[in-house]
Order: structure tokens, then sequence, then C-alpha cells
DNA sequence: TGGTATTTGCAATGGACTTGCAATAAGAAG
DNA sequence: CTTCTTATTGCAAGTCCATTGCAAATACCA
């Protein structure tokens, strides 16, 4: 089981949630993958464990999880769908993908905080976020 | 009219392609707007001057002007939607868009060369692109 | 264990973008 | 300037990711 259940379950009914089944399998999912997943792969994983879910259910819980904080979407270049990772206990981070295979790897590093202030600066804008994202060629690739 | 028209039909012609009249109201469009645009509001767009064009046609020249190199595409986080620019002349360069009224302004720096050659020592990867993108609340939203 | 509000599945819908095809028009040749 | 070939356009239909409406199922508190 999860050890993140009690602590999301509360924040869950802090909201008027409840915990069910089937958001406990998406958290499972999210938990043990590694790359950022779409909801469709959430759907064809779950139904390959042969946990029966709506590829509409998978979305629904995606945007709960996002808006209790638990959940990061990323909308990585020209792929022309959305991915899913947990946030729950991960540092900041950006990625890498391979044009090739898809790919998807963690950067760990983030180099923009004092080009933030820059910006701030030069444009009067309050920034509140950021994305990064590399492309190019994995080993396997190359 | 456009100065870079000679050229570009120059380009066209290289691959076989024409100047049509649409082409050249895209072009023309796109030179005069600051902001990147969606292919929906170049469509708009044009109708207000009377131009009579396809929103499918808009987005086969979009295609086309990017292949030849002339166009960027740009995919900005959560907008669900394409934006496009002229390149012609201008220097790499990122965004920032404001979550409220969704203005766009470019920013002349980049700050990610070191960090590029870094990132490739790091995974192996070779980079060939990266996306950057800044949000937060303009001067006139805050 | 029952009652009620939340959640789910299914079907339909929305929005961005693409594709097939017949009609139109660019532009090279005469 | 006219003709001819071929690229391009417009329209209609289709695709893909994602959202919405509603009745049936189910979490969970009393």
């Amino acid at each position: 089981m999860l050890k993140l259940e009690p602590n999301i379950k509360k924040n869950l009914r802090a909201t008027g949630r409840r915990m069910t089944r089937t958001r406990q399998a998406v958290l499972s999912l999210l938990q043990k993958t590694r790359q950022p997943v779409s909801a469709t792969e959430i759907f064809e994983r779950l139904h390959q464990e042969k946990v029966a879910i709506d590829l509409v259910t998978v979305y629904r819980t995606v945007h709960v999880l996002k808006e209790l904080g638990l959940v990061l979407q990323l909308d990585l270049h020209q792929e022309g769908l959305s991915r899913y990772e947990l946030k729950e206990g991960r540092k900041h981070h950006h990625h890498i993908r391979c044009q090739i295979c898809g790919q998807i790897e963690d950067l760990l590093l983030c180099p923009l905080k004092k080009v933030t202030k820059l910006i701030e600066q030069q444009t009067q804008f309050i920034v509140d976020d950021h994305t990064l994202e590399f492309t190019g060629l994995c080993p396997q690739c190359q």
C-alpha cells in the first residue's frame, strides 16, 4: 500500500472528497512510475493490472490530484498531450526528452533563480512559475 | 508590401512551391503582429481585413513556413494550442505570459548555454533544442 | 446498517488540428 | 496574352485529446 495514503485521504476529506478505489489505483500507479505518464498511459497500465477504470475517471482523478497539489501536469513541447507526475516529496526539476524514442529523463538542476529576478526587473511582471524542457537524442538513439 | 517577399518566394520556388495570395496575407499578418499568434487568431484577423482564407489553409500555410524555417511554432504551457511567430531576422528568445490576460512578452535573454553543456555531460544526451517560458502577472493585472 | 452526497461509467460534445478530393489559380512555356 | 501543368485552396469529414451531463454505483458518517 501507499505510505502517502493516510495523508492524502485527509487532504481529500478536508475538501469534501473521498478516497476511492480508483483514486488509490491511480496514485499507486503514479508512485511506481518513473517517467511522467499521460492519461491514456495510466488507463492502459491499470487495465493491464486488471483494474477497471474509465478514461474519463483518469482525467478527473489527475485533475483532482493536481488541485490538491499532489500532482504536476506537464505539457511537453509538441507532444499534444499532458503528462502527470507525483509531486509528493520531489524537488523542483525539469526534463529532457528524446526526439526519437520519446524517453523522458529528469534533470535535477534548475538554473533560473537569478534569471527570474532579472526578468521581474526587466518586465515588471511578477513571475510565479516557469517551464523548461530540453529535447535531443538519448544515448541509445544517437 | 513585404521586404522579405522576394527571398521568401525564392525559398518557396526552390522547393517546388508557389507564392500565393493567401501565403502573402499570412506572412504580412505575421510581420505586423508583435505577439505570437494562433491559427485561429490569424484566421480571424485576416477576415477582419476582408481577406478570404480558410482555417485549414492557415494551418497548412504556417506548416509550410515552419518547414522553410521562416516561422517558429510555440506551445505555451497549458494553452492547448500552438502559436506562431516570424523567425526572420529575430534573435533566439523566450517568452513570459500573463496568467490573467494572456499577454505574451518577449524575453531577449537566454541563460542556457552553459547549462546545456552540463546536461549533455550528465545525461549523455545530445541536446538540440530547449523551450523556456515564464508565467506570472503582468503589470496591469497585478 | 442505512442515508446521502460524492464519484463513476457511458454517451455525447468540444476544440485543435489533419486529411481526401474536386475546383481553383500560380507561373512557366509558347 | 493564352495555354497547360501542377501546386494550392476550400469544403466536408475525420482524428485525437479532453470535458460535460446524467443516471447508477459507492464511500463513509451517523
